[in-house]
DNA sequence: CTGAAAGCGCTTACAG
DNA sequence: CTGAAAGCGCTTACAG
């Protein structure tokens, strides 16, 4: 149980332990050859740093840090964050870099958390999501000088990091696509209209309502959750002059969506088309498989990771943009009933 | 951005560190008098303990790992996992433990991941979910000896905690629920066949059946995913004599199946009840509704923590048996065609 | 009850 | 190129 420890590789090796730190980080100091020495002795028994003692005299704690503030249900659902959590995995991990996960309730638990992590000196950066436009997150953040990346547009007026994608252009195309098949009363079902992205999505789509000439834009806000989803649906379907296409903020909604519509016996796509704002395997369980903006959300993940990481080594924040989400088509979409 | 340190706390109450450090444990050694006016100041100035220097003298950690061995996609749409998480949270959050997670393909990567967390001292203590009959985990996790708790059945060979359901109880209930209905040809829908808990309910399936004279236990294995799950049903609705009912191993394969059996013409539950074998919003998401085995994921995520804990305090490994699943009767269940 | 000191396992100037 | 030493911020016997 005895830890292996670089006395023991300096012992083995005759040298001082120095000489065993600066050979095993690749740092000058050592001739060619007892770097190559050291390092096989190192191997040989097994030597792993202890980072406890790395990160006290270096200053770096190799963890960042990921606080998601949504209730557990909403989390569980939504496949967004497994795969965005297994894109950030790829690239830390790799560099051996704990990623520190914590669930809470809301904003104000999630600065508690990110207070301790940072005071603690458990984590070099953090992950930001689910942006709110006015986010209490922010000023913490910037206060205490931690290093961050939100996945989500870009805050000029911060010293923060961004991966981000084009919401509006993804919004504009399925409402073009949705138009080109005829459709003049669109609606949206949006999320929680707190969200950064929620308005910005928002606002996409009422532009290119009005630059299609649609009449004034008809807009639901919601949760995010199934509930909400089909609640909304069943308003906007109970209405006179009823959409004959909506757009959904996520794919949780735009599969209670769409039992809504069977519930009320309207046939999707012949009278209702139903488009998801997010893809995942729950798009192609139902019948018919729902049409989606789908992106690649692992990639995403892996973005935000790497952008992180310039950061915690000093260098200029970035604003990466990945790729807009592509719109692929399924059943839930087709020519407008009057068309 | 100096740190805030013990010396500090020491030079403004004007005793030695080592006063300070028992105050602030709660050791003896320090007057009543001198531990509040320390925790005071300690307080006063936002002190907190730097957690590297604390587990290099110490000798914890403070953080537990979780590998999940599954394609990210998978995971996603499985809302067991963060539910799990969320509950783990609950618990290692309150007491400052960090929860480090990784995502990794298979179970070598997985054994790669534990044996660097635990050189490197990153880990007190290890969740294993998803344990296989024979797991390579296993032997390493004993070799090193490190404190874990497997969620799910209890290993006797072992120094592992164990925190676990009634899996062949909630199985009987399925199949003594659906017989009462009239069913006499129930088929299953397992999951991986070399997941432990896969095994033990097939086995509990066949014993139920037999059990009950319903023949020749009928039993398809699949990787829990909706393919293969719509696949398996597929198959067992197309034989002559199929199935009246069906159990699936998840909620994912269960809505599958409900999709498929609505492309057959077969009407759900009139002639094909289906029922889940997780419950979670997806079940509520169709129609109808999917009658599915219920268990509170949160508190079972909750329990193993308190159980990891209490094994990296030193106390002997226990076997924490959580409420057997219930089954919560919807839409997709009724009485047998021919009954 | 309290203080002084060693030690945890590294990194990093600073001399040779 | 190499060695000896201080230091990171704590904990913990060991003396007083």
């Amino acid at each position: 149980m005895k830890r292996v420890t670089i006395v023991e590789i300096a012992e083995r090796a005759g040298v001082s332990i120095g000489a065993v730190s600066y050979a095993l980080n690749g740092r000058p100091g050592v001739s060619e050859e007892t770097r190559r020495r050291i390092m096989e002795i190192a191997d040989e028994i097994g030597w792993r740093p202890s980072l406890a003692a790395r990160s006290l005299s270096g200053s770096r704690a190799h963890g960042v840090g990921l606080v998601l503030a949504r209730p557990a249900d909403t989390l569980g659902v939504e496949p967004f964050f497994m795969r965005f959590i297994s894109g950030l995995e790829r690239e830390l991990s790799g560099q051996r870099i704990a990623l520190l996960l914590q669930v809470v309730e809301d904003h104000r638990a999630a600065v508690e958390a990110i207070r301790l992590w940072w005071a603690e000196r458990r984590i070099d950066g953090l992950v930001v999501t689910d942006m709110y436009a006015q986010d209490v997150r922010i000023p913490v953040i910037e206060e205490l000088r931690i290093p961050a990346v939100l996945a989500g547009r870009p805050r000029p007026d911060t010293r923060l990091g961004a991966v981000w994608t084009d919401d509006t252009a993804a919004v504009d195309a399925s409402v073009d696509y949705l138009v080109a098949l005829g459709h003049r009363r669109i609606a949206r079902v949006a999320g929680l209209p707190g969200l950064d992205h929620t308005r910005v999505r928002i606002a996409a789509f009422r532009a290119a309502v009005l630059r299609h000439g649609l009449g004034e834009p008809d807009v639901v806000e919601t949760d995010y959750t199934a509930e909400e989803g089909g609640r909304a649906t069943r308003a906007l379907l109970s209405r006179r002059g009823r959409p004959t296409a909506i757009l959904y903020d996520n794919d949780v909604m735009a599969v209670a969506a769409l039992t809504v519509a069977q519930e009320m016996g309207l046939s999707v796509p012949g009278e209702l088309s139903i488009l998801a704002g997010d893809d995942s395997q729950l798009c192609v369980l139902v019948r018919p498989a729902l049409t989606a903006l789908s992106r690649d959300i692992q990639a995403y993940g892996l973005q935000t990771a790497r952008v992180l990481l310039d950061l915690i080594d000093g260098r200029a924040p970035r604003s990466y943009q990945g790729n807009t989400a592509r719109l692929t088509v399924r059943g839930s979409t087709a020519a407008a009933p009057d068309g």
